[in-house]
DNA sequence: GTGTGTGCAAAGCTTTTGCAGACCC
DNA sequence: GGGTCTGCAAAAGCTTTGCACACAC
């Protein structure tokens, strides 16, 4: 059984890129952080302890080639940093965030809840589409517990 | 009849700001170029020709005025600029936007493609929704039939 | 005069780039 | 040895902040 590490390193060997310590360790912190959406200083920071030596442009550089193998998503919630998701493997589209304006949690949805909307833009505005980004703003369920009890 | 510029005005006035000749040309400039989108060097560029004397500063802080206001929606597509863009008079939610990832042109929908599927998510994910962020990045027509005659 | 608003310059952030050295086949 | 890759430091954005001055009531 192939693992999710050695599958990403054919990847990058298909692409004549090698899978590096410092990239390794990269990809390493993204798979045990998948549920989490980190920011390159959150990763560095993370990496650090596998790799101490690292430097943060080296993970920027890692991050940046993972994004361009559609390995990771580099996504962007408007608070001034970038931060990169790992993208379900053989996932057809980009799956969708719920983040909460009161605690900042953001949560995933993975199903696929565009497909209808997708045909009606493709056909209505002459779209091809290629990707999407889908996030709603708004109150999580546990802010909403929360605020009940007050 | 009350116009935009007035409306506005008396939105901030309603929370003790004032509509300076500075603001008054920043918010002209968003009215007169509202298909666009338009990032803060953008504005303030537009801004000089009609108040020269106008600093950066001015013009990122009635951005943020107008945001907080929801004038204003401030937006990202990934390229490192946040982007404002007006929000139409009464509109429930934000509308949502086509990037081309050949050309770069990003286009309007304004109707709202998300009914059905905000339904889903408030029952399913128990998310009590305020606003929300759609993009699709994909082929423009103009691109496409740019493309098909190559 | 008190408070808000402004312009300028400086600072703060995140992210990118240049470069010399390390590593590998 | 020629390529890729890395760490460090510097540079390059975009955006925010500090401060003194201007303006309005």
């Amino acid at each position: 059984m192939e693992t999710r590490i050695e599958r990403i390193k054919s990847q990058l060997h298909s692409q004549k890129y090698k899978l590096t310590p410092q990239r390794e360790a990269t990809v390493r912190v993204l798979l045990e952080n998948e549920k989490d959406h980190l920011s390159a200083e959150d990763v560095y920071l993370l990496v650090k302890d596998k790799a101490p030596e690292i430097g943060l442009a080296t993970v920027y550089r890692t991050l940046e080639l993972l994004t361009e193998l559609k390995v990771v998503d580099k996504i962007n919630f408007g608070d001034g940093v970038s931060r990169y998701d790992l993208r379900q493997e053989g996932a057809a589209h980009f799956h969708h965030h719920l983040v909460c304006i009161e605690c900042g949690a953001v949560d995933e949805i993975q199903e696929d809840l565009l497909g209808d909307v997708e045909k009606v833009v493709e056909k209505g505005w002459n779209f091809l589409i290629k990707d999407h980004r889908l996030t709603f703003h708004g109150i999580c369920y546990r802010c909403q517990e929360k605020n009940d009890k007050e």
